[in-house]
DNA sequence: TTGTAATGTAATGAC
DNA sequence: GTCATTACATTACT
């Protein structure tokens, strides 16, 4: 937990005792526990079952969002146009390097390996994206050849 | 298309007669169909079915940014006071509506649901700042009452 | 000028 | 690893 100091202490959370500890969410019951040994058909059991889970999955999501509100995520990273231009001429010899490149380059640019990491795993995303987005012009070209010839 | 004189009319997908309807796409059809009656397995054709739900999730996309990046910058939205109103209302229950929610929502305000998805995360920017800086005239008052009772 | 819709991308979590 | 989604800084428009 890198930046304690980087988020305020007084949230409105931690005064509303939202910030309580993991274990304490765990020990409250579900209430489709009582319905046990009730009346109440095994399908109706199935049902409140999973809505209880929906909730608890909804529950944690959201516990984890306070939490990470609390003590907040990594500061965003301003890579300098100096690392910037490295990183992308390295990718485009590897857009997957190994460990030891990236050590490397994280020594070289004096960042952490896992920043290396992050980068090119967006770096790939984005072009991935951009490949998708030109192979979508040329079909569009595409058709807009198939026009021209229908008009001739 | 959104608003085709705030920009210049010789843009690039114009030259390359890119700016077809919308509608024509919708109309090319998938590939998995051909594949109906065929010696496929259903599961087969399952994936194949949710296989080109995704590119064609990824194909509007691409459309939208592709198009994006040929005309400019989208224009600003105006919501109306009633969408907005709706939208706050929400807010007030969830800062984080599912695509579900998003997209009930897209259809009631008519509007885009990436108009939904971008005005929550401005909104819950926006809800950031102020609890920021309430914290912030908190904390001053508190040193401003300190040195009120240091004067004493 | 201010408020905020839109954009780019670093960070995160689910799978 | 990918992928969708998030936060966040910034830009640009009304």
């Amino acid at each position: 937990v890198w930046h304690v100091d980087a988020r305020p202490v007084f949230t409105i959370d931690r005064i509303l005792g939202l910030d309580l500890d993991r274990q304490e969410l765990r020990n409250t019951k579900p209430a489709f526990i009582i319905l046990k040994g009730s009346s109440e058909s095994s399908s109706e059991m199935k049902r409140k079952e999973e809505e209880h889970n929906l909730n608890c999955k909804h529950f944690t999501e959201s516990y984890r969002r306070t939490l990470n509100w609390c003590i907040g995520r990594r500061p965003r990273t301003a890579f300098s146009s100096a690392q910037i231009e490295v990183l992308e001429s390295v990718f485009l010899i590897t857009s997957y390097p190994g460990i030891d490149i990236r050590e490397e380059l994280a020594q070289r640019l004096q960042l952490d390996e896992d920043r290396i990491q992050i980068w090119f795993q967006n770096r790939r995303a984005k072009l991935k994206r951009s490949h998708r987005e030109s192979q979508f012009l040329m079909v569009k070209k595409a058709f807009a050849d198939l026009k021209d010839k229908e008009e001739e």
